[in-house]
RNA sequence: GCCGAAGUGGCGGAACUGGCAGACGCGCUGGAUUCAAAAUCCAGUGUCCCCAAAGGACGUGUGGGUUCGAGUCCCACCUUCGGCACCA
């Protein structure tokens, strides 16, 4: 008898697909080509424990997509690579002392084989791996674009594309320089160059992670103040580190999100994360203690008229607070005004009296991880400086208070509280026994004014009085722009994006640092070369953290570390690396064009592949590798690399995959199933099959081996619809035919096309294969079954299960792959039936059903209906109120009494 | 707290644009085949009332509403999951 048996089979056709290149793409399209189609997965990280049953979830979707257009004529993309930079391999070469190369090496054959065994049809010959020399080459080609762009937000320009856009990233060579600028000199000038180039050094302070030994983004810090990754605690320090000055794309990122097709709650996701608000930005004149040395005799009516004539300068003057606020209307309201404790002009307004007690302040919260600023979230803190700032709207006298609810890093760092109508600032004021002013109305009896924080209307406001809020915020905005005491402003919860990291096993900067007489860097960088990238990694055996956040690059061979230039500097390398996240920014690309030598893609190729058509992957990376990667490619766009605004037009993620007791799958719980387990006992066809049939993609749900087992035996079912089991050895059943089909199983099979077409288009995987199944069955139970049925339903398979399909297609009598073989077509008018049946119903309920012909109209159905014995049975003596009659689907009687 | 997604049999899930709720699979029950088993095939399977059948009632998280008709639309609420969390 001969039976399924996946494991040979499955060997088989891989083996038959590597030998002939099935999968291997032309850049050329072929003469028939019905466009192309670039569908990419999330790349993986190649750990060491090697590939999860999560992964093959998405690419099991990807690689159905991809073998059902190449079926139907499309130029398909489809490649792998590996995202292989980063922590474990660096970590597991600290532990073992083996090199993260050789680990990393190891692991992405061990990932590639496991994905062979899936059956998915990537074409290999354009893998990449992210720690390539040849792939970060480009890596650090890129950032060499960011280090020399700038961002001019003015600048109005047409697209190659023929688009009119305002805002562009411009190479630093056209950087307007200030005359008082040039005037100090050329030192001067390569300053204000560096502060207005997309990748920048800063001094901010960072995530220092002392376990990791390493600097962390605040993306990668939890809420809790740990490690995104291994949990440890985290505390802030001021380092230098390379920054990209992502926030100057944040109006695009919000902007371009709208034409893309992604779910509605990515876009959220996405544009919460970069956080726009609009609102004001207002100065108040800070009377000065006396004991200040700026103290100046200056009123606040003098500077008020000075203002109104020389309008709102670029940054205040030292005896000027600025602050941010989204509601301007509440100025009236401002009873203190709160500075982060970082500000500047802490030490310029603190009144001696109150001087250490606010040092102290200070320096505690400068210790204060953000563990600790969460922890005190329900108490908050604060010391009164002494200084008072005026209100310039109503001359108001207003206490300055230090406290750490107001965040350095956002808006102006300064801000004026309103308490009647800002729940932090409302507790604040409570603490400390602070007036509250209420200015804006609720207009409702049932909501107090104080603690209102919607709209309503303005009240104790002045001459505003009356006014709604939203009129009120623009009126008074013009007002104080008018007066130079004012502007509207922008601003984003979005950071700058910190870029470097403190490890060994990253891209190197292709950056240098000048060196002067003793050794000591001056400050001043330059780049390397183009022509000289890429920087190599250095040979090195010790990555070990030292506990200083000096990178382990920092001692590398002198060799690597330094250098001499041509004008006789000396040079000292960046001995920070990239972070994970700087080869995945861009590996869609490369896919594209991965031998190129000369360029990081060509520019044709570019035009015809991109954007990406389809991407898959997991959820967790909704925010920050799609922001970051968007990011870089408008910056490839602006400076003419890319045609394409956007790199993925198409955007899916799969649900996670729970273990079998509906929780997170991990080693702890013992719930982890591993797909070499899988495939060992059910073939890779099932796991394919079950991994799509468990639900919608997008859907968490668990895993069921019950499950498996059930489409390892729908498999088998297909494999005896077609092979004679009574022999032994494999051949085509005698029931299989070469015979015309009859009008029920014409009906069946176009029924059936239509459906897996439309389900695989939708991304519907689960339901397309129950129509195969339903197919299935209903062919199981034919006598004889019309070949031509046979060939369709294989071929509609093949996407999902294309070894047993290519099997059974051989079998049939083909002898080639059936990748190219047309897609099966279907004929509407063949799945019409003459006579359907619809249900009767007596005020909304079935009552019987009766046979009519598909074309009945109202009246005919009608007539069918009321001639129904079961129907006439419940009408009996009622009144028919109504009758409603819908064709095709069913008849309604409304009935009284 | 804010934002988002989702709640349908014993389980995973299906249901086009408001028109027969529960497709398909799992599980379970019964039968066929077998010396027996595995495998396979066939039939049944939402809950309740009824000895059973016929028949009937109820049923898509809860409570209201719109409609001839609601899993689907509207309002309020509950629960679970995901994200954010002093962003002024």
């Amino acid at each position: 008898m001969s039976r399924y048996e996946p494991r040979h089979i499955e060997s088989k056709w891989q083996t038959y697909w590597d030998e002939h290149e099935t999968f291997v793409t032309s850049n050329e399209p072929n003469d028939a080509s019905q466009g192309k189609m670039y569908v990419l997965d999330m790349f993986p990280y190649p750990s060491g424990s090697g590939l999860h049953v999560g992964h093959p979830e998405g690419y099991t979707a990807t690689d159905i997509v991809c073998r059902f257009n190449r079926m139907k004529g499309k130029h398909v993309l489809h490649p792998m690579g590996w995202d292989a930079f980063g922590l474990p391999a660096e970590q597991h070469a600290i532990n073992t002392g083996t090199h993260p190369r050789v680990t990393t090496y190891e692991n992405i054959d061990n990932f590639r084989r496991q994905l062979k065994m899936l059956g998915f049809s990537y074409d290999w010959s354009r893998e990449i791996s992210t720690t390539d020399e040849d792939y970060y080459r480009w890596t650090q080609w890129i950032f060499l674009q960011l280090y020399d762009t700038w961002y001019d937000p003015e600048m109005t320009w047409t697209d190659q594309n023929g688009t009119k856009r305002t805002g562009r990233g411009r190479p630093i060579s056209e950087l307007p320089i200030p005359e008082d600028v040039s005037e100090k000199g050329e030192q001067s000038v390569r300053d204000y160059q560096d502060q207005h180039r997309l990748a920048y050094q800063s001094n901010a302070p960072v995530n220092w992670c002392p376990a990791l030994g390493t600097v962390l983004a605040n993306e990668e810090v939890t809420a809790e103040g740990l490690s995104d990754r291994g949990g440890h605690p985290v505390e802030r320090r001021a380092l230098r580190q390379w920054m990209l000055r992502i926030t100057a794309y944040a109006e695009r990122l919000i902007d371009d999100l709208e034409d893309l097709d992604w779910s509605e709650s990515i876009k959220i996701l996405q544009r919460n994360w970069i956080g726009k608000s609009v609102g004001a930005e207002v100065d108040f004149f800070v009377e000065l203690p006396s004991n200040s040395e700026s103290a100046s005799s200056a009123t606040f009516d003098d500077w008020k008229s000075a203002r109104k004539n020389s309008g709102l300068p670029q940054t205040p003057e030292g005896n000027v607070l600025r602050v941010y606020t989204t509601r301007p209307d509440t100025l009236f309201g401002a009873t203190y005004m709160v500075i982060a404790p970082e500000h500047q002009l802490v030490d310029t307004i603190v009144t001696d009296d109150k001087r250490s007690e606010v040092e102290e302040y200070r320096r505690r919260s400068a210790l204060k991880s953000d563990l600790d600023r969460t922890d005190l979230a329900k108490e908050k803190t604060g010391v009164f400086t002494g200084a008072y700032a005026i209100n310039p709207v109503n001359g108001e006298k207003t206490p300055i208070w230090i406290a750490d609810y107001v965040l350095i890093s956002y808006g102006t760092g300064a801000i004026m509280a309103v308490p009647a109508h800002d729940e932090r600032d409302l507790e604040f004021a409570q603490t400390f026994d602070l007036p509250v002013i209420e200015v804006v109305d609720s207009g409702s009896d049932d909501v107090e004014n104080i603690g209102f924080t919607g709209q309503g209307t303005a009240i104790n406001s002045g001459d505003y009085n009356g006014t709604p809020t939203q009129q009120f915020k623009e009126k008074i905005t013009q007002d104080l722009q008018a007066a130079g005491l004012g502007k509207q402003a922008t601003n984003y919860r979005l950071r700058d994006w910190l870029f470097s990291r403190q490890r060994y096993w990253g891209e190197p900067f292709p950056i240098w640092h000048e060196l002067d007489e003793e050794g000591t860097p001056t400050g001043n960088i330059r780049t390397v070369d183009e022509s000289e990238l890429p920087v190599t990694l250095p040979d090195m055996d010790d990555f070990k953290p030292k506990g200083t956040p000096d990178p382990p690059l920092s001692w590398a061979p002198d060799e690597w570390l330094y250098s001499v230039a041509e004008d006789g500097t000396r040079l000292k390398r960046e001995t920070n690396s990239m972070p994970q996240w700087a080869g995945s920014c861009w590996y869609y690309l490369r896919f594209a064009d991965n031998k190129n030598n000369s360029s990081f893609i060509d520019p044709e190729l570019e035009k015809y592949w991109l954007p990406v058509d389809l991407y898959i992957g997991g959820a967790e990376h909704a925010v920050l590798h799609l922001l970051y990667s968007r990011f870089w490619h408008k910056v490839l766009f602006d400076r003419g690399y890319v045609s394409s605004v956007e790199p993925f037009q198409k955007l899916v993620n799969q649900g996670m995959i729970l273990g079998e007791n509906n929780e997170k799958m991990s080693k702890s719980k013992g719930n982890v199933i591993n797909p070499d387990d899988v495939v060992c006992e059910y073939g890779a066809d099932s796991l394919r099959l079950y991994e799509m049939f468990m639900g919608p993609l997008e859907q968490v749900k668990p895993w069921s081996m019950k499950g498996v087992e059930g489409v390892y035996r729908f498999l088998g079912r297909v494999w005896r619809l077609v092979t004679d089991e009574q022999s032994d050895d494999v051949k085509l059943s005698p029931a299989v035919q070469d015979v015309a089909m009859n009008e029920e199983q014409e009906r069946v099979l176009h029924k059936t096309i239509k459906g897996v077409t439309e389900d695989i288009e939708k991304l519907s995987f689960n339901t397309a294969i129950s129509k195969m199944m339903e197919f299935t069955n209903f062919f199981t139970g034919q006598e004889v079954r019309p070949k031509e049925a046979i060939q369709s339903l294989v071929l509609l398979l093949a996407p999902f299960a294309p070894h047993i399909s290519e099997e059974l297609w051989q079998l049939l009598g083909h002898s080639e792959s059936l990748t190219y073989a047309p897609w099966p077509s279907f004929d509407e008018s063949k799945i019409a039936e003459a006579e359907i049946e619809i249900p009767v119903q007596v005020n909304g309920k079935v009552k019987a059903k009766i046979r009519i012909p598909a074309v009945a109209d109202q009246a005919a159905m009608q007539k069918s209906a009321e001639t129904n014995e079961l129907v006439q049975k419940q009408l009996e003596g009622k009144q028919i109120v109504k009758i409603i009659c819908v064709p095709k689907r069913m008849v309604n009687f409304v009935v009284k009494g």
